[in-house]
DNA sequence: ACCTGAACACCGTTCAAGT
DNA sequence: ACCTGAACACCGTTCAAGT
C-alpha cells in the first residue's frame, strides 16, 4: 500500500520530541541573555538553558563547543550591536561636536538597554585576549567608530591634534566607566533618565578636555 | 605518674593535624587572593582553599559565613588600601593640580598592583549594591577622598565651580575606565609603563575638562 | 545530522560527630 | 571553640546509543 506516503518529511510528525527549534543556535544565545539578565553571570547554567528550552543538556554542544565559546558568541554580538548604534549617531552627514556627544550617550544607553551584552563583554569572565577571532574584530570594528570620529572633528579644528589613538583610549575608558558603574548601580543615580544626564554632563567635561 | 606532665599545653603535640593556623581568617583571604590571581575569579574555588591550606572544607565556615561573605571582606580590604594610597598623594600640605594628577596615577596603579583587589572590587562578582555595611562604608570613603580633593581645588580657583559630586563621578569613571580596560589588557599597552604613561595623558586630558 | 540518558569529576554548603 | 568526614544538591562536559 504505497498510499501512505505523506506529502511532509516523516519527522514531523513527532514535532513535540524531535528537532525542537529551527535555530537551536539564536535560541540558546537569546536564553543566555535572559538568565544573565535573571541571575547574573555568574547564575548562567548550561543546564538551566537546556531545561528552560525541553532540550538535552549535550543539545548545545553541536552549536558552541563549550560555555566559554556561548559567552564569546554574545559577546561578538554585542560588540556589533554597539558598533551600529554608535556609529548611526555619527553619520556622514553630520560629523559634529553635538553629534559626538550623541555618541557618547548612544553608548551609554546601549549599556543600560543591553546590561547582559555589555557585562559579557567586559565583566571578565572572558579569558583574558585569547579571544575568537570574530570577537577581536567586531570589538576593534567599534573602537574604530570612535576612532575615526576623532580624526573627523580633529580635521575640522573642533579636536586637539594629539594622537587619535590616545585620545579614543580616553575617550572610551571615560565612558566605559559610566557605563560600567552605572549598570552596577555604583553612580547613586534614581534612574536611567539621570544617568543620561550625567552622561551628557560627561560629554560635555570631555568636548572640553579634548578641544583644539 | 604525673611526670608526664607536659610544660606546654597539650595541644602543641599535635601540631600538624590541629589549629594549623594562628589567624585562618587571614590566611584564608591570601590565599583567596592568589587564587583569583592564578585562575581569576570564576577560579576560585573554596575547596581549593581548604585542600591548598591543609584545612577540611568546612573550616572556612568558621571564619566566613559563605563565599560571597569571603568576596565582600577581600572587596572591603581593597577599597581600604585604595583609599590609604589615592589620599596620600594628595596630602592636606600638597592639595595642588599636580598631586590631583599624582592621584589619578596611584589610583590606577593600584589596580595594576592589586587587580585580583580590584576585580573583586569591581567585577560584578558581588550582588548588586546588597554589600555588607562595611563595605559600603570603605567604598564611600574612597569616592570621599576624590570629592574632598576637588573641593580643595575649586576653593583654589583650578576647578570649574560645578557640583563637587558631579565632578567626583566624571573622574572617578574615567580612572575606574582606564583601569578596568588595563587590567583586562584591552588598552593594547605593551607594559605597565605604557599604561602609567597614558594614565598620566589622561590626567592632563581630566585637568582640562574640569578646569576652572 | 541531531538528540538522548547516563556517567564522570567537579562545586558550595550542611551537619552530626569528634577534641 | 575549632575542626573533621560524609552527605546533599548542584555544575560542565563526555560518550555510547538511538533516530
Amino acid at each position: 500500500m504505497p498510499r501512505s506516503r505523506p506529502l511532509a518529511p516523516a519527522r514531523t510528525r513527532k514535532p513535540a520530541s524531535r528537532y525542537h527549534h529551527g535555530d537551536l543556535r539564536r535560541a540558546l544565545l537569546e536564553e543566555a541573555l535572559q538568565m544573565i539578565h535573571r541571575e547574573g553571570v555568574a547564575g548562567l547554567t548550561l543546564r538551566g538553558i537546556g531545561a528552560r528550552l525541553g532540550v538535552s543538556r549535550a543539545a548545545l554542544y553541536r552549536h558552541f563547543a563549550d560555555k566559554h565559546a556561548l559567552l564569546m558568541a554574545v559577546a561578538a554580538e554585542g560588540f556589533r550591536m554597539l558598533r551600529v548604534e554608535t556609529a548611526a549617531t555619527f553619520p556622514a552627514d553630520r560629523q559634529t561636536v553635538s553629534a559626538f556627544a550623541d555618541m557618547a550617550v548612544a553608548y551609554v544607553g546601549f549599556a543600560l538597554r543591553h546590561p547582559s551584552h555589555y557585562r559579557v563583554m567586559f565583566g571578565g569572565s572572558l579569558d583574558d585576549a585569547q579571544a575568537t577571532p570574530e570577537l577581536a574584530e567586531e570589538g576593534a570594528g567599534s573602537f574604530n567608530v570612535l576612532v575615526n570620529a576623532l580624526v573627523a572633528l580633529q580635521s575640522q579644528g573642533h579636536v586637539r591634534k594629539d594622537n587619535p589613538l590616545d585620545l579614543a583610549r580616553f575617550v572610551w575608558s571615560t565612558v566605559h566607566g559610566v557605563a560600567m558603574l552605572a549598570i552596577d548601580g555604583q553612580l547613586m543615580c534614581k534612574g536611567v533618565e539621570e544617568v543620561v544626564a550625567f552622561t551628557r554632563y560627561t560629554a560635555e567635561r570631555i568636548r572640553t578636555g579634548i578641544a583644539a
